[in-house]
DNA sequence: TGACAAATGTAAACGGTGTTCACATAATGA
DNA sequence: TCATTATGTGAACACCGTTTACATTTGTCA
């Protein structure tokens, strides 16, 4: 059994409010995130939490930068695996995609949401060029372009069209309602009908 | 010159509301939108607000439902248009799309933020509808589902890459700092690229 | 070891926010 | 005319982000 005495430092703060954060934005959604909530949550005054923190935006920019690395993540073994199992890779990284929205929207929220995040955030850049060179290489190892933020048009059609459908599922009107397997079966479809724009790209 | 007594009723408080909502957006975001700083803008007290509106969400859902009949009407006139000048219409559609995000970022994202829309409201749905058959009949007249939650993959394909771009533009790392006319062409050419996607529709 | 600086957490206070409620004023209609 | 209804007000509530002066712990180096 551990001592019940509480510590007048915590150890590791920065982190755990960032795990506060996802458990409120898990629970309740994102607008439910506040600076008191999650200093609460981790058992911890309030202002403590700005040791840590500029301010709020800052930790939901961190937040952000970590929903964006899951993301990576996922994307990174969807597509391993698809080139394990001989299937599409693009389909794979696609469906990882929106199947990541659709399981943690809050997250998703979070990563692209411009007024609450300091977009100029180095850790947030460097996530956000990780995603995008992870979404080239899904679909089309022929463009070996290491500049993440200047896409072909057909990579800009491969993210636009899995980012917006993840979009529309996640805050907009498509299919609400609908199961989370209704949703996938729908997206592996639009992934489909892509199929016929990449067929001459060499 | 007007009469400068101020009657104690305002007379169209409901949608001068909605214009300081548009006013504090544009100028300074959506996060900036505050329900005593639209009262003040407006010369009321701000308890005033909620005798027309159930609360600042019912107040940003009417906001919302105006954005999208907006964008509707933009992008009615881009097909019309494009129709006169046999041009096409789908691109046309895209292009109005887009460059509405572009112009009012603040109404793109109102429109589209289900943490702070009712999405069951009746007039907000009225607008989704409109606006997804537009969609529909900006691209492809073949199909003529009048259920406008119900997409064709193609269907979805055009509406979620165009969506997905425009949120890329506006909240995403896309050519972050470019030029509206650059972000256009960008736009454009990835429309071209999704032409192979329906050529086989009939 | 001891002392002092740096890091980390706290309590109290500030102005701003959404919202409610009792009340004031104006418009409507019998 | 006068009661009913619609509309706007002012004060109050709890909560929010943030700052400030202060408390406690940890780390460093003589």
């Amino acid at each position: 059994m551990k001592s019940e005495k509480k510590p007048y430092h915590h150890g590791n703060l920065a982190e755990s409010l960032l795990e506060a954060v996802d458990e409120l934005a898990t629970k309740f959604g994102l607008e439910a995130v506040t600076l008191r909530a999650c200093a609460k949550i981790v058992g911890v005054s309030p202002s403590s939490a700005f040791r840590h923190y500029a301010d709020k935006r800052a930790l939901l920019t961190a937040f952000a930068t970590k929903a964006i690395h899951q993301l990576s993540e996922l994307m990174e073994s969807a597509q391993n695996q698809a080139v394990k199992d001989g299937s599409n890779a693009f389909t794979a990284v696609g469906l990882a995609y929106i199947e990541f929205a659709l399981d943690k929207p809050a997250f998703f929220r979070a990563m692209w949401r411009e007024e609450t995040t300091y977009t100029n955030d180095e850790a947030y850049i460097m996530a956000t060029k990780r995603l995008s060179s992870h979404l080239q290489g899904g679909f089309a190892k022929t463009i070996a372009d290491d500049d993440p933020l200047n896409f072909s048009p057909q990579e800009l059609l491969a993210w636009s069209s899995v980012h917006g459908l993840a979009h529309l599922f996640v805050d907009g009107p498509v299919e609400k309602g609908e199961s989370k397997k209704q949703k996938l079966a729908t997206a592996q479809a639009m992934i489909q009908a892509l199929a016929p724009a990449f067929d001459n790209t060499v």
